[in-house]
DNA sequence: CGAGATTCATGTGAAGTATACCTTTAGGCTTAA
DNA sequence: AAGCCTAAAGGTATACTTCACATGAATCTCGTA
């Protein structure tokens, strides 16, 4: 029974004519021929670097913007250039592009250069080694390399919060003792006053060049939009509307344009595995939820047990609140997580974490966007984080499945 | 009535601990001459 | 005797705990107008 139905769908499927003509185009990773909008900040980005085709050491660059304004992909296309060139003069020439946010990846000072020595090909355990000995093997690599080498580190801010800004320091320092090759650093960074709290002598050798990227607006996204979807799309797939509704969600968002590329793609999507032949308007509201709704089941799914157990008490909170007093929405508090967390903890059978522990965990995922949590001082009550989830409500159930399926509660 | 002291609940920094993993080394066993 | 395997020793990074102190506005206290 089951396998007729899914013959069914398989045929039907391929009998389905795709809307898209390529796909992958519209995916966040594609760096496309032209990039639109960013001529200055891609020639800057190039002469800056340039100097690593004449085996000088280029400056160290740092490059701002807020998200989906196309500094990740600038820094990709030059690189891609860049390394062409180079392959074709037979100069030494390489780049490294690593996102420092990724967790349990690159988020401390050893897993970052780790990571890095693996990307040149030498494999490094996730522990154990001395943090010095990992910078050896490293320098050995790099030597070993004899080329200008260009460490492109992404969401540099998120690694800096984290683990302090003595990592650029060193990095910067290695050079001195390097005979053969020469590293340079490119950081990017989401947050635009980042650098201003950082060691004086680290911002200036990581900032002997800045790029600023500025939001695009809605016209930008648009044009960006129309030239992805000629290459992504079969001619006719979508209909009048659906660009300008992209771009226009996009736009209220700062003008993120991984945004807008995004609502395309899903919204594609949608309706392919809807019976429509075209993407239609309505297909970008559906999107957008379902963006958000993955990005955050992922999210959360992927979380530790423990912060999903953290997650949960808040969830079960909240609830209770809303069942007492439906009207009023008053603000859950550190203590009253805790105490919950721990019944939690003892009904699933989890070694409760230590409430000082909790606090960071709160912390993290406040970061994580899936709490809102504000230090508040409550005078003669004592101070405390304030907290709620920042949700919305159409995703909540979802989130609390996820959760309830994880915990097993 | 208002300036200062007090207070509460928890934030937050520093130092210590447990765990999981690493390399090195010494001992024991096998093998080949 | 040389070579190989194994297990113990000694070391590290990371997540977490323990300890101790910091925070900051509502509330209290008390001198003064």
């Amino acid at each position: 029974m089951a396998e007729q139905k899914l013959n069914q769908l398989f045929e039907k499927f391929l009998k389905k004519e795709s809307l898209f003509e390529n796909k992958s185009v519209l995916q966040s990773q594609y760096v496309p021929e032209e990039l639109n909008h960013r001529d200055d900040q891609i020639n800057q980005i190039a002469a800056i670097l340039a100097p690593a085709l004449k085996n000088n050491k280029p400056s160290n660059l740092f490059v701002y913007g807020k998200t989906g304004t196309g500094k990740t992909v600038a820094l990709k296309y030059v690189s891609q250039k860049l390394t062409e060139v180079a392959k074709q003069q037979e100069i030494p020439l390489k780049i490294l592009y690593l996102n420092c946010k990724l967790k349990r990846v690159a988020d401390t000072e050893y897993r970052l250069i780790a990571q890095l020595a693996r990307m040149l090909g030498r494999q490094i355990p996730i522990t154990g080694l001395p943090t010095d000995e990992v910078y050896n093997t490293f320098f050995e690599l790099v030597e070993e390399e004899q080329a200008n080498i260009i460490l492109v580190l992404d969401e540099i801010d998120q690694l800096i919060n984290k683990a302090g800004d003595d990592i650029i320091y060193n990095l910067t320092r290695i050079n001195a003792d390097l005979q053969k090759s020469q590293i340079t650093i490119v950081g990017i960074s989401n947050d635009l006053v980042f650098a201003d709290n950082l060691d004086p002598r680290v911002k200036s050798s990581l900032s002997e060049e800045e790029i600023v990227f500025p939001p695009y607006n809605a016209l930008q996204i648009q044009t960006i939009l129309h030239a992805r979807a000629q290459k992504a799309f079969k001619v006719g797939s979508i209909t009048q509307g659906v660009i300008q509704k992209c771009a226009a969600y996009a736009a209220r968002e700062h003008g993120d344009a991984r945004r807008a590329l995004e609502l395309l793609r899903v919204a594609a999507e949608v309706a392919e595995r809807g019976e429509t032949e075209q993407v239609l308007i309505e297909h970008v509201d559906v999107a957008e939820e379902k963006i958000e709704r993955d990005r955050l089941v992922e999210l959360v799914r992927t979380q530790p047990k423990q912060f999903q157990a953290t997650l949960y008490s808040i969830f079960t909170l909240q609830e209770k609140q809303k069942l007492s007093k439906p009207t009023e929405r008053q603000k859950i508090h550190t203590g009253d997580v805790y105490d919950i967390y721990r019944e939690i903890c003892k009904r699933i059978n989890l070694r409760p974490l230590t409430q000082r522990r909790i606090s960071d965990i709160l912390g993290e995922l406040d970061m994580l966007g899936v709490i809102n949590a504000k230090v508040i001082s409550k005078g003669r009550y004592g101070r405390t984080r304030e907290i709620s989830l920042s949700l919305s409500q159409t995703i909540e159930p979802k989130v609390l499945d996820i959760l309830k399926e994880d915990l097993v509660v």
